[in-house]
DNA sequence: TAGTGGTCTAGACCACCTG
DNA sequence: AGGTGGTCTAGACCACTAG
């Protein structure tokens, strides 16, 4: 049972990609709103911050709450640099696109220095070592590593790894949710083993996204770093200023 | 006068920087910090959502809020991948570096079209057309190009463009606050062109920052695009996922 | 003046974690 | 059981925008 204000949030987001609110008009009042839906005020709102932090709308003082103008475009959005990549997949026309992916390796190793610090766990200590190609319309798109906790997830069936998505099969082991941290993006050229695996050239741009990723109880458990094409990928940086 | 979440915000932020509140360590809790301001724990949980979202904090349900392990760096955050960069700096050791700009071009032009549609202005109306080079502690690091409707200020001075904050000029003029909004990172390598403007070689990594920014009435009155180098910046995604 | 979003209060109940 | 964050109510007043 998610909360009252995800549900909202939710059914205006859909409101507003079937085009029931259209593009760049005026929505509701967060009065009218709120006696919709039958919360108070505060209640809407958090609903409607949510949407505004995702570029759904924009909210102006006085005048009223928009549709936020979506820039069509014609590469692949990597909606917040979240490590999984796979995730945040979107496209501003649908989902149409296949979306596959092939293990290249998956390994128990001694987590190397940098990896466990950021787990926070001892050096040494055994985590995953799994690296992953995804592709698009059978395209390789991008290079995922990932380090994950072996204290959390013993084993990891391949299967999981062949198909969709590791962090809901680890909700469901963990019976907890999953959040993500300091996520950091840097800009690189592909280097001959990077590139190999794509089928590209060396000295390409990439697109090179960091972070790290906890249970709700705030156990950190995976650390990932993907590299992506820049050719086809852009990052939306969903945020709000000042 | 600021909003008193805003206030205690501030506070808390200044608090944990001076190390008043130890790394990975617990702070107060909601009840505890809203008794100590004199607010409710609405109040202050507005508060302590927006120093989770800046990277400060995690809020951890059922076990209290923790100050956030920073990861020390030797290259400079693009905070949050806003237009202006120079707003953006901050070094993980304080603000000791030294940020200059030059200013390669000012002209008013008519709106290129792309620039026409991110300020949602008619095509060919004027605008003001502006590069600049950054520097930090004299090193060129930077290039951004900013298109400016004319519409919302007239003239700039150039001393203004020469020295710090073209958006802290803009909000004394206006008397209005300033949002950011779509801001869209990308990976690209330098071309000759702007690759002489930093005295580098062509073909070193990029990072692209591109985004429009509005008055808080919701007037758009900037699209700006920065070239970073790759190997100074990293962009650090303030996000808490899920 | 009427309508909008922005902020804030003083409670309440729930879900989660630890001892 | 006691403390923690997560959510929600039913009001209230303020600041801004419009006609």
């Amino acid at each position: 049972m998610a909360a009252r204000y995800i549900e909202i949030k939710n059914s205006i987001q859909k409101d507003i990609l079937s085009h029931r609110y259209q593009v760049g008009e005026k929505i509701p009042s967060e009065r009218e709103l709120a006696a919709q839906y039958g919360v108070t005020r505060v209640t809407l709102q958090k609903a409607m911050h949510v949407l505004e932090q995702e570029g759904f709308i924009e909210r102006i003082h006085g005048k009223g709450m928009f549709v936020t103008k979506v820039i069509e475009d014609n590469v692949y959005m990597l909606n917040n640099g979240t490590g999984d990549s796979i995730l945040g997949f979107s496209r501003e026309f649908g989902q149409q696109a296949k979306i596959s992916s092939r293990l290249v390796t998956h390994q128990i190793i001694p987590a190397p220095q940098t990896v466990a610090s950021q787990l926070e766990l001892d050096a040494q200590q055994d985590v995953h070592f799994i690296r992953r190609i995804r592709f698009i319309d059978d395209v390789p798109v991008l290079v995922e590593d990932s380090w994950i906790n072996s204290d959390v997830i013993a084993t990891i069936p391949q299967a999981v790894l062949e198909q969709r998505s590791l962090y809901q099969y680890i909700e469901e082991v963990t019976g907890k949710k999953i959040k993500f941290y300091n996520s950091v993006i840097e800009g690189d050229l592909f280097n001959d083993e990077l590139a190999a695996l794509l089928s590209i050239s060396p000295g390409l741009p990439m697109l090179k996204v960091s972070g790290v990723t906890k249970l709700e109880d705030g156990k950190a458990f995976n650390f990932s770093c993907s590299y992506n094409r820049a050719d086809k990928f852009k990052i939306k940086n969903s945020w709000v200023g000042k």
